[in-house]
DNA sequence: CTGTTAGCGCTTTCAG
DNA sequence: CTGAAAGCGCTAACAG
């Protein structure tokens, strides 16, 4: 049926070795051995060779060899949600500063879904497993992923999470409950005194601390969020759309301005708000969080709380590494002295608000590294 | 100074033959063997103590020893970007339906990057290896890019592209000339007679596809796209940004409407007219092509060209497999027949406007899907 | 059906 | 500095 299947097998290093007239040790220590322990001629016949033969190492094999591969597990709820989309981003140009290979997974927010992902990978041995989704508080399955984790750790691995630190690993923290106060505090010194809210799924955590933070901010200026003009919905841009539709059809002519917990959420609402001809911000001033790319496209522009998305996914590898000096250098053959731990990209942690933050004092609960959020003021809550 | 490094070894294999009180070979076979050619007692009996050790198959040591690995590697040029991210969504689906892992890495747009990209992942011994980012016409290094590639392919490998069908393997066909063409022809339909473009780097195969089809478009129409109201930009959301500031500037009095050649660029094109107050569509109607996600939630929403994205996704992977009746089941341990090639998610294909379509014959030229693209008006091009 | 025994491609002691 | 040899964890003939 097919042409005459040319599949013969890939270059292995036995070949190169052959080729270049050494041993196989020999031409191992050539192709990696980390320090040069081996005579330049030989090395470089090998070296050539192994280009002539486009020669590709097997990243299995030396995986299985020497127990460990050059991987890291990414998980988020959705890569086609800007906010995991921007963090992957992050992810993926650390990991390769590193020479690292990014693998991910979707869990489309299903604890049973996320749990038997990371369970597949982990028959990678990835170096580290990244979760960048958020979790629920009451969560059932709970135990089962932390005893899964912690075995992965216990075999050398490294887990980060994304966002909370409500695991006992290592976190990027996103203070959700601060950011949400900082920004109810400025929307009230701004002049709003009436607000609604558009929430994902109680028990989500992110969405949980936004709310309370920003009710807390309220709190601060002596308002109270209105419950009735709280709206639950899918943790989503559709979420959003309907969240407002619900918000419009309770009623918000007591609602001078609503806050999605997140961008992606806010700009939803918007369309919806636009499709119901509700002037924003004039008969509804609209606020979100996250500062996703488009929230400077939609119109108005959306106010929102910055956090350097990629930023975040770099300081999850970063910490990862934190003082395990490593530094595989996948471009050239550049033999720069590793410098100190972390050295690559150490500025994500730097560039958010709060620098990296060795909380729990290693051990049991991880590091933590706290990444800031700003307020960005846009025309969908003018000064007023 | 770390607590007292747990680090133990993981379980393995053997840990579970040694605990369940059989062979190696027994062990393996029943957790993995395809058929059920183990005892049911025994199998229990494995799969128990399996559970119980929390055991996870070492995937690279698996690879190794079939000589094929679970991993698919989808090479993008940005995962940040929507188009890229809902494609990338759409190859996770399937391939995790397949059972398969995928690891990814952007390519920034540079064909060097690339390059050494897909040697690096070549190391996994992916089965298939995806390129969705767009390739540029006088590629220097395309020479050496197909040489690796089929070097890949000759061991065993797959490799699909998406979007243009310009080198020699099975892709997934977006027709972005033809959709283009139709757009313009709905466009001078719908009443417009003056248009002007932002494209991308001229050489950049997409862009110049959709804006050449748009002209021809036109052409058939019996107008003319003006060249002096076509400026080239960055393939970005700034890029259009810019690409709309460029054109403001040379003026814009004789333009009813722009076409960007990507909704993210003519989303970027919209913020730079509403910061310029152009407004939209009245001043002038913009259109783009891609239909992101975000082109609905833009004021006014976007006319575009509406494209199956995550189909596109899946299409690729079904691809891959079509015809070699892989069917690797992840879950369970259900033994349901595997049926026909491609069983699942088989609908990828339908979505689009052209069906699956077994153009070169096979063989040297690989496979052609084709996606349509439909056009969708919206509010940025009113009838006039 | 089950166990033995070779490898898979690579790294890494351990001798020279 | 270099080579020989022993694995890494798992699969796949090959015998029983």
């Amino acid at each position: 049926m097919v042409k005459s299947l040319t599949n013969r097998s890939p270059v292995t290093l036995s070949d190169v070795a052959r080729a270049a007239g050494v041993s196989l040790a020999t031409a191992s220590r050539s192709l990696n051995g980390s320090a040069k322990r081996v005579n330049d001629e030989l090395r470089e016949r090998v070296l050539e060779t192994a280009r002539q033969l486009n020669y590709t190492p097997n990243l299995s094999a030396q995986a299985v060899a020497k127990g460990a591969s050059s991987t890291v597990a990414l998980l988020v709820s959705d890569v086609a949600d800007p906010y995991f989309s921007s963090i992957a981003a992050g992810v993926m140009r650390a990991a390769e500063a590193r020479g690292l290979i990014v693998t991910m997974a979707a869990t489309g927010r299903s604890s049973d879904r996320e749990l038997a992902l990371v369970r597949v990978l982990r028959g990678q041995r990835p170096r580290v497993i990244i979760l960048a989704g958020s979790r629920y508080s009451g969560s059932d399955s709970k135990q089962d992923l932390v005893a899964e984790l912690r075995a992965y750790e216990e075999t050398g691995g490294t887990v980060v999470m994304v966002s909370q630190h409500e695991l006992p690993f290592s976190t990027v923290l996103l203070d959700n409950r601060t950011g949400a106060r900082d920004l109810a505090r400025t929307l009230v010194d701004q002049g709003y005194r009436r607000f609604g809210a558009i929430t994902g799924a109680r028990g989500l955590i992110t969405s949980d601390d936004r709310i309370s933070g920003f009710a807390e901010g309220l709190a601060e200026r002596g308002l109270t969020l209105n419950l009735e003009r709280v709206v639950e919905a899918e943790f989503s841009r559709n979420g959003g759309y309907e969240g407002a539709r619900e918000l419009l059809a309770r009623g918000i002519d007591d609602v001078e301005l609503v806050f999605a917990v997140s961008d992606i959420m806010a700009i939803g609402a918007m369309s919806a708000l636009r499709d119901a001809a509700v002037a924003v911000p004039d008969a509804l001033a609209v606020a979100g969080y996250d500062d996703i790319p488009t929230a400077r496209d939609v119109t108005p522009a959306l106010t929102t709380m910055h956090i350097a998305l990629d930023a975040v996914g770099e300081a999850a590898i970063d910490l990862a590494f934190a003082g395990s000096a490593d530094a595989a250098d996948a471009s050239g053959g550049t033999d720069a002295a590793a410098s100190d731990a972390g050295a690559a990209h150490t500025d994500a942690a730097e560039r958010g608000t709060g620098g990296a933050d060795t909380a729990n004092s290693d051990g049991e609960q991880g590091q933590i590294v706290r990444i800031g959020a700003d307020v960005v003021i846009r025309e969908s809550t003018p000064k007023r």
